[in-house]
DNA sequence: TCAAATTATATGTATGTACATGTATTAGTT
DNA sequence: AACTAATACATGTACATACATATAATTTGA
């Protein structure tokens, strides 16, 4: 679908002004797909996200600064997401003995088999949903982070 | 800043893969820019994004239906969103003649003076955090709706 | 014409975001 | 060593999202 139609809209005040609101209507089409890609096996796609961090470095734990700093949408609540995670025994927390203020979250057995499950779910979602060649994705990897380039 | 920094991941199953994070971690930094713009006027980029489609028929009203199938996140809850900006008089609720069921929403006088003056810092952040020629940012927009053929 | 289905909106609940604040621990400075 | 600053995490609050359900009005069709 076009934006036009997605946003009823046709007037934009220029192409750039179009790349953003573009950008970020995809953005939610992809998080919706995959929100329901996962919605059957109960998580979010955020607790997804915090997962597949941990898997990361799986068997080993990662303290909560670690696991935020490596999430997509930054201004995340990581203890938050991780409290519904533990209360689902898919992780566990513990106090770090390296520094006491630390607190560890390690995947669990039941959270390994999990994301195992979600992320060949997920992966197929990609693979199916995201209708570009690779060449194009390259392109489109290229111009986004063009596009950012003023980040701070 | 590269996607690799940004989430602290160097691997990615493919490009296609990477896109699709690419395209989420820009739409979060486009929004977090974007609502830091907004802070100082109290708005957040919701709020302001239910006051532009309002403004698109202005003097007219527009029932809450019309509006939400107008907003990029199509799962945002309108009539949440109105409550608030009613609150703060930037709107007007009425209900409408014609169809009971339905409320008309419509922007006041200061509705109307907030807005001009917030599209004005939006449109510059857009015009200068988005660092893209105007022939890049139609490519952008190809790719973008190339990819999401498959939506439904 | 009236009961049933549909539609428009509101509202409840769980989750997440954005940001401020609180608490414990560690690091740094003198 | 003791005081201060910084850090890591938890938690509170306001707003938003995602989805289910409730309520009222309208439309449909038997």
């Amino acid at each position: 679908m076009k934006l036009e139609q997605a946003i009823q809209s046709t007037k934009f005040k220029n192409e750039t002004h179009k790349a953003g609101l573009n950008i970020l209507y995809t953005a939610w089409w992809l998080k919706t797909s995959f929100s329901q890609a996962l919605k059957e096996y109960g998580l979010t796609h955020e607790q997804y996200n915090v997962l597949r961090i941990l898997k990361g470095k799986h068997p080993e734990q990662m303290c909560v600064r670690d696991i935020a700093c490596r999430m997509i949408e930054k201004s995340s609540n990581v203890p938050r997401i991780v409290d519904r995670l533990e209360i689902k025994k898919l992780v566990k927390r513990s106090v770090s003995s390296f520094d006491k203020r630390e607190t560890m979250i390690q995947l669990t057995a039941a959270g390994l088999l999990l994301l195992e499950v979600t992320t060949k779910k997920a992966d197929e979602l990609f693979d199916s949903q995201l209708c570009v060649t690779d060449e194009e994705a390259k392109q489109l990897n290229e111009l986004l982070e063009k596009l950012r380039q003023k980040e701070v």
